[in-house]
DNA sequence: CTCCAGGCTTTAG
DNA sequence: CTAAAGCATGGA
């Protein structure tokens, strides 16, 4: 069991695993279980930081972004009146580094979907071809490969309760090979969104939460039904300056895009983990 | 019962 | 090109 630390001056496991981008996290008191890929850690509360105990360090510092400085990030942000309030109340989201596959599969099934069944539907999946592994933290399922997809049908997807989606993973799955991978992390981001948005299943904004939260691309900005109403609800007016954006998603992405360049994919996660506690 | 969820595909105009 | 129906499932 490997371990390190990360300060808590802009991390907090809360905002970090509960703000939308991940699925696979269990609270334990005040403990995070968390699963990527055939990895597990746990992450516990320390004095001024927290533990993360491992199999593999290397690869967790990688999936917490250890190496960027979010204190820049948020300064520089802070600086626009709006983003004030939901950069305060989730100050220690980080973008995590997560699989290329398994995010791809993770957000087909998104679609149309609420998150809490949404993970249901990833631990079913998992728990039926996933690797059973144990650790001392006890037995999970690490999160399947393509070669154990390919083993289920669009039936197989049906029974696990994946809906009117099980037809586009039974169609997507097998093109995701190595080389699709390769190929993709190998392109600018407009033709990477070009590549996953061929895919069946994936339309601009799963292909964004794609390039985002699997590809490291900060240069994108997922619109979903939530930033939809942070749109209307807080930039109509700014908006009527941009006359071309009416109500289509893919304009209001956009829109975010320009305004923000690199840092749009953390400023949507501000403002969606924002929008959704308001409920 | 209806409405909604980190939307997409297909079809019609 | 834009608009809208249809889609599976489960919780509120």
């Amino acid at each position: 069991m490997e371990k390190f630390t990360i300060k808590n001056t802009d991390f907090n496991p809360t905002h970090t695993l509960e703000c939308g981008q991940f699925f696979r996290y269990q609270k334990v008191g005040q403990d995070y279980l968390v699963i990527s890929g055939c990895h597990r850690a746990k992450i516990s509360p320390i004095k001024d930081a927290y533990l993360i105990e491992c199999d593999d360090a290397i690869y967790f510092k990688k999936f917490f972004d250890t190496k960027s400085d979010y204190s820049i990030y948020k300064r520089q942000l802070k600086k626009i009146d709006y983003m004030i309030e939901p950069i305060a109340h989730g100050s220690g989201i980080r973008l995590l580094c997560q699989p290329l596959f398994e995010t791809i599969i993770n957000f087909i099934i998104s679609q149309n979907n609420n998150i809490k069944r949404i993970q249901g539907i990833i631990e079913r999946i998992a728990a039926k071809v996933g690797t059973k592994t144990c650790d001392e933290f006890g037995e999970f399922y690490a999160f399947p490969t393509q070669t154990q997809l390919l083993k289920l049908n669009e039936s197989d997807y049906l029974a696990l309760g994946l809906g009117y989606r099980a037809a586009y993973l039974a169609d997507t799955v097998p093109h995701l090979t190595d080389e699709f991978l390769t190929n993709l992390q190998e392109q600018k981001t407009p033709e990477a969104r070009k590549m996953l948005m061929s895919l069946k299943g994936v339309g601009r904004k799963v292909a964004d939460c794609i390039l985002l939260f699997g590809m490291g691309r900060g240069n994108v900005f997922p619109v979903d039904v939530w930033v939809e109403r942070v749109f209307f609800q807080y930039f109509g007016v700014e908006a009527i300056k941009y006359p071309k954006i009416k109500n289509s998603r893919e304009k209001m992405s956009d829109f975010f895009v320009n305004k923000f360049g690199s840092l749009s994919g953390l400023v949507q996660q501000y403002l969606f983990y924002s929008m959704r506690e308001k409920v």
